[in-house]
DNA sequence: GTCTATAACGCGATAGAC
DNA sequence: GTCTATCGCGTTATAGAC
């Protein structure tokens, strides 16, 4: 129990730190402060920094394909075909089933996932490539009879794009939304972001079938 | 002329390992070594690692600039409105222009913007507002009369969605060809590549005006 | 203008007491 | 399981010789 809550307090406190600054510009000495506990804490819990970056991704990645699976799996029994909207919305609305509409967690979780790609970190790459990837390639694979004229190659990068998109636009998510409201004087509600940007890719996915 | 040259090996070596490993990760030591210079002469001739991270995106980044500038230009006086199309093709062209069509330098560009996003250095997202934030304003202006039906705000979303596809697959550029090669077993050439994005981003903001 | 040598510091990790 | 103390290393930056 005294075991459990100092690994709990380690992640929470990671969780928020690495996704403000980044994995190398984040100490352990910074995060085991925040958590309030020792410093020598995370080795002995988690053996080392790489680990415990590791397991911050761990927690939030496991319930959340096992949710999009699910929604997957639920939505095909309702129709033999899913859209490219159907599932980009699956994504989105899995994303909110697990951390709360429009929670800090929410926006946490993306900008950590644009770290994974951005930051120089090839063990966490490898890592969640290993751990996720037969999820990614099972929703991928939904993507094909969507977009009936593409090709394997078409499919891959116009999916990387569109997750670039996504990617980059959640992980910058508080300085865009702020650049915006400097712009224009207003602040954009959460939603309305969120349904330009899947507009957005799903116009760009589309485009690769016309071609 | 002895100084001119070790300032530019600096700048020479600085810019392919900030590309390869990010700003953190690259030390001054790692610099000095492979620019063949001794260690201190970073900071005798640029003050500081910070001077020098900004030294590296002004070499590039101000001849770009102006030739996107004399491209736009030059586009104007011949059409009276510029299409989507046409300003996207200006920005691949001048980066072609300046840095040589297909070259290493012209990928090692895209991901120092990339990480100049993404890694967390204020003082070079600062600087780079300052002193190419008209730049950008100038061009974006073009973008207002190409999308008619567009608000203010989903010009500004929609500009930032694109910037982040190009952003995030040029700076990961190497790795997606890579897994894409895994993928199809066959590599992809980059103009493939760069025709397929500009695509994907048009569609994206052709969008904007549909709603 | 360029070098060597080193200061001053922060880092991850660990040994050993409790 | 948690603590203190510390090791060993890599970092940026600088002082001073040449």
């Amino acid at each position: 129990m005294a075991q459990k809550e100092t690994v709990e307090r380690i992640l929470d406190a990671a969780e928020v730190l690495f996704a403000e600054r980044g994995f190398a510009e984040t100490s352990l000495r910074t995060i085991t402060s925040a958590a309030g506990v020792n410093l020598a804490a995370v080795n002995y819990h988690f053996g080392s920094k790489k680990s415990l970056i590791q397991a911050v991704f761990v927690r939030f990645l496991d319930p959340l394909v096992d949710e999009i699976e699910r929604q997957l799996n639920q939505l095909q029994a309702e129709k033999e075909r899913l859209t490219v909207e159907d599932l980009l919305q699956v994504l989105t609305s899995s994303v909110y089933e697990i951390h709360g509409r429009g929670s800090n967690r929410a926006t946490s979780f993306m900008r950590l996932l644009g770290l994974a790609y951005t930051q120089s970190q090839a063990h966490l790459r490898k890592f969640i490539g290993e751990r996720y990837g037969n999820a990614f390639q099972h929703y991928a694979s939904h993507l094909k009879p969507a977009l009936p004229g593409a090709t394997a190659a078409d499919l891959f990068w116009h999916t990387h794009f569109a997750l670039g998109t996504a990617i980059f636009t959640m992980s910058n998510f508080d300085a865009l939304r702020a650049m915006s409201e400097n712009d224009t004087g207003e602040r954009t509600p959460v939603d309305f972001i969120v349904s330009r940007l899947t507009a957005f890719m799903a116009a760009g996915l589309h485009n690769a079938a016309h071609e």
